[in-house]
DNA sequence: GAAGATTGAGAGCTCAATCTTC
DNA sequence: GAAGATTGAGCTCTCAATCTTC
């Protein structure tokens, strides 16, 4: 026998550092990291460019911290600095090439992980974990 | 109206970081973390001293990790190191009275924190979390 | 003065290399 | 040589302070 411990704090934020660690470990090998997926993928979707504090807030992080992966993808070659012809204020992250094929690479490697992972979860699961995990987001926000 | 997405990998990962975020700025107020409040629970439920080695173990993390970890605690007087009587390689982490009292707030902080995200849910909704939670685990590990 | 971005300092984590003691 | 701990380098993230441009 084996009673379920109702899930706790621990228990909730240890999982997810399990499956972010799987995720993580797939992207190493693709030169990536979830951080920097996230980063190309915002790229992709605004077509290729963007302004670094747009950039900061569809990953609601600081922008500082977009300056810091920046400077990472550039250093990768998957990512230039741009000035912005609207305002001399403002740089453009602009996606290379490189850039482009890595984020294609990467988000097939995430998918992938996430049909392996969700994949045990039956139909009715899932749809109970979306729920559960919207009332849990809205209740710590 | 509003359709239930399934939950996905970022949706998952984004919820826990709330969540932690949430419990993370009530420990502030304490003068504590996540992780610092961890390694002070571990040294409690130990007896109050622990080798460095065992405590990277129990925290399930990297040893150099708990090293730093130890600094910091240190440096907040909440625990000091000692010399191991029974093999001089080894430095044993011990707690401070203070680091007992910051324990103790902690877990209360915790707990509250715990109520309140958790509380939103129902009893069969926290039972389904559990063996979700579980099932992920083990799939990803 | 406020909005862009960056820099500096620091928490938290990892890995690889090192040093001491077993 | 292997087991303890530490150090150095690097990633990810935050906040406060700064600098330029609006």
């Amino acid at each position: 026998m084996h009673t379920i411990v109702p899930a706790g704090l621990f228990e909730l934020l240890h999982a997810a550092s399990i499956v972010e660690s799987f995720v993580e470990s797939r992207l190493t090998k693709e030169g990536l990291s979830l951080a920097k997926l996230a980063a190309l993928t915002r790229l992709v979707e605004a077509g290729d460019s963007l302004p670094l504090g747009q950039l900061a807030d569809r990953l609601a992080c600081v922008k500082s911290n977009v300056t810091q992966l920046v400077d990472r993808l550039e250093a990768d070659g998957f990512v230039q600095r741009a000035p912005d012809p609207n305002d001399r204020r403002s740089r453009l992250a602009v996606l290379t090439p490189e850039g482009r094929t890595a984020q294609g690479r990467g988000v097939a490697v995430q998918r992938s992980a996430e049909r392996e992972i969700f994949g045990t979860l039956s139909e009715t699961e899932a749809t109970q974990l979306a729920g559960i995990v919207e009332k849990l987001s809205r209740a710590a926000s």
